[in-house]
DNA sequence: CTTGACCTGTGAGCCACTCATAGGTTCTAA
DNA sequence: TTAGAACCTATGAGTGGCTCACAGGTCAAG
């Protein structure tokens, strides 16, 4: 099987092939003949696992490695065990901060809709931006410049 | 200021400045006498511009546009409107794709929960990720490997 | 024999950093 | 005076998982 051939076996894009072939999760042998990658059985059926293992959440590196255990003989699964944990754990972390994210923005839009438009005047770049204040505790946080703190470290620069 | 005083100030990563720097986004004077760059209250009030729009959700090439539409004395705020709805829109994709994708991992983490370890054999690579079922019909579409398919000529279009 | 559709591999680009490296400056101790 | 350590700097490369641009190869129709 050629990349393309491949590809649409098991509907991914060709270059998703080429990536992992180039990563060295497929290792095709090369054509003798025009230098075409040639995909057997077992390039289908590792391609094959590791889409589906995608769609848990490992990455391709956890993939490899995954792949690389069951080469050798061991049994993979306390990998994959102790690898889904982690990933769920990312996950749930990820999650959490698009979901703050997420909440910001709509606040915003809400807050924004009561407001209208203004050119920058001399110390303001956007006033929709600079005058948006978060409900969150969190974010307002990180925006708070400074309170007594930065000073002590101030070297005596000598300009600007 | 060099990079480190402000970084310290904003309470950023002194590569974040360096990176910010190299986009083009601050745009310090280079001290002539040691190469290190100087940045002046208005690079201050950029950045910190920056960071809060940063916060929500703009990437940092429309935090550029947004720059740049101020710079040249036009107002930014329809086009940050725009792409604010842009960006709500494609994070609640991603949240949407993240949501499920956690849950793909939480149920294959009970599936597994009442599943033994098992060694490689000829056909399986993992027992635990190969006999894992999507509960959900989304990812289950994305498994099924093809009905009567893969014979009819497929444009080259772009899939997945 | 040429056109044109399709295919191929390779290298670079994407985002927003983060790290590795090599070198410069400043301060203290012997 | 000098050796060393602590700290600072700029630059280039690396990250993940593709995606795109490009130059060139292959193959049937006219």
């Amino acid at each position: 099987m050629t990349v393309n051939q491949l590809a649409k076996k098991l509907k991914v894009a060709p270059d998703t092939v080429r990536y992992y072939t180039r990563i060295g999760l497929l290792a095709p042998r090369k054509s003798a003949e025009n230098g075409y990658r040639q995909y057997s059985a077992r390039d289908e059926e590792r391609l094959r696992f590791a889409l589906r293992a995608r769609l848990l959440g490992f990455t391709l590196r956890d993939i490899q490695q995954i792949l690389d255990h069951a080469d050798s003989g061991d049994s993979p699964c306390p990998l994959v065990r102790s690898l889904i944990v982690r990933r769920v754990d990312e996950m749930r972390e990820q999650l959490r901060e698009a979901q703050a994210l997420f909440e910001r923005m709509e606040s915003a839009l809400e807050q924004w809709d009561r407001m209208p438009d203004k050119a920058p005047c001399g110390d303001m770049i956007c006033h929709l931006i600079e005058s948006w204040s978060p409900a969150d505790e969190k974010a307002a946080e990180l925006l708070r410049p400074m309170h007594g703190r930065g000073l002590e470290h101030h070297k005596v620069g000598t300009q600007s």
